[in-house]
DNA sequence: GGGTCGCTATGACGATCGTCATGGTCAACC
DNA sequence: GGTTGACCATGACGATCGTCATAGCGACCC
């Protein structure tokens, strides 16, 4: 019986997006319904169209919007007064304990956008470019910080990034998180280097 | 007409197959219907469960060992007789191509299928995971030709794998070459010092 | 108390999904 | 030349998809 607390009768609207996130990481973006959501959530069916005029569509914009910005404050954190490997390793840790409680079965909500992404939905590619791009220049400016030319700590970010990206994709595959153990030592040896 | 020689189905199946593949690159799996690959492909609807009895899994199934085995033929071309270097251009020419020719609408068929794949057809990530181990593997004996040490030769032939792979889902977001062109700026100086 | 508004319950719309049954065509083989 | 079997045409099944309309709830303001 939907007893209001203070503050909780808005929050469905989260937990949509949340779930929305959850969900797009192990069954994609097509995959998932709204009924889906709705179930995880727990939240209401008739407040879809309240909250989310713009349908699944909007709905998976700020899903991918929330992803973005919640792996960026991690790997934020973990870039502030760390050295060049702990960028890489705030970048991995996030996705390998993901992929551990899940079994290998979740990946990246960003990326199950992307690879689906059709014409007539254009916000959603700009959405997962914008998280990938706030990535990569937080990964960049840590990595300038730790004393890496700005042109080769741009595109150390974006080998980071694609990589860790990839070899999830990989352990996803595998069922096991040996390619991200890999593509991590080349990577934070490579780090090392570029900063020494 | 219509010879049938033994292992090889009809034409229209094998077209069916590639249409897969092909969808499965701009829509993902669960975005790609069988109606759209019988338009795609041209071929006879009533026959679907005649060639596939396993419906759309085993469809799925053979459409990423057909792109799993269509690559690992192009890598293996560029690895024989190349440096190192080459080993990385064999696995970025192919995307580069499909990413300009589609206009960053298509990506990888294989990391599509990986991406949303569903407990109830764990065929389907074993199909993939032996696509992408196939890769590494004519890479790793590349790069092992090439001078490499065993060890290192396999954690650069996953580290290019994922790289690239990821690489081209962040092309696709940015609609740009730009995260590929700089993941091999990293990856080809990479390959350079270890074979050395 | 009357009225407004944010939010939710419920049910349904048309479309599309994967799947399959049935009937037919045509080449190949005994 | 009769039979078999691979292959295709057609239409439909139930389920589920995204979407929306309608009605009702409770909180808040006048």
């Amino acid at each position: 019986m939907n007893v209001i607390i203070a503050g909780m009768g808005t929050d469905s609207r989260e937990r949509m997006v949340r779930s929305a996130a959850y969900l797009f990481r192990e069954r994609g973006y097509s995959g998932t319904g709204f009924r889906d959501v709705i179930a995880h959530s727990g939240a209401p069916r008739g407040s879809i169209y309240h909250h989310f005029p713009g349908g699944k569509v909007q709905l998976a914009e700020e899903a991918v919007q929330y992803a973005g910005e919640f792996l960026n404050a991690g790997i934020q954190a973990a870039v502030e007064g760390g050295d060049a490997a702990s960028a890489v390793d705030a970048f991995v840790g996030w996705w390998r304990g993901v992929l551990v409680k899940s079994e290998f079965r979740a990946g990246c909500p960003v990326v199950a956008v992307t690879v689906e992404s059709h014409d007539d939905a254009p916000q959603l590619a700009k959405a997962a470019a914008d998280a990938f791009a706030r990535w990569q220049d937080t990964l960049a400016t840590g990595l300038e910080n730790a004393g890496a030319s700005p042109d080769r700590a741009a595109r150390l970010a974006t080998l980071i990034v694609s990589a860790v990206e990839g070899a999830t994709i990989l352990c996803r595959a595998e069922r096991d998180l040996r390619p991200l153990n890999a593509v991590v030592a080349e990577l934070k040896e490579l780090a090392r280097t570029a900063v020494g």
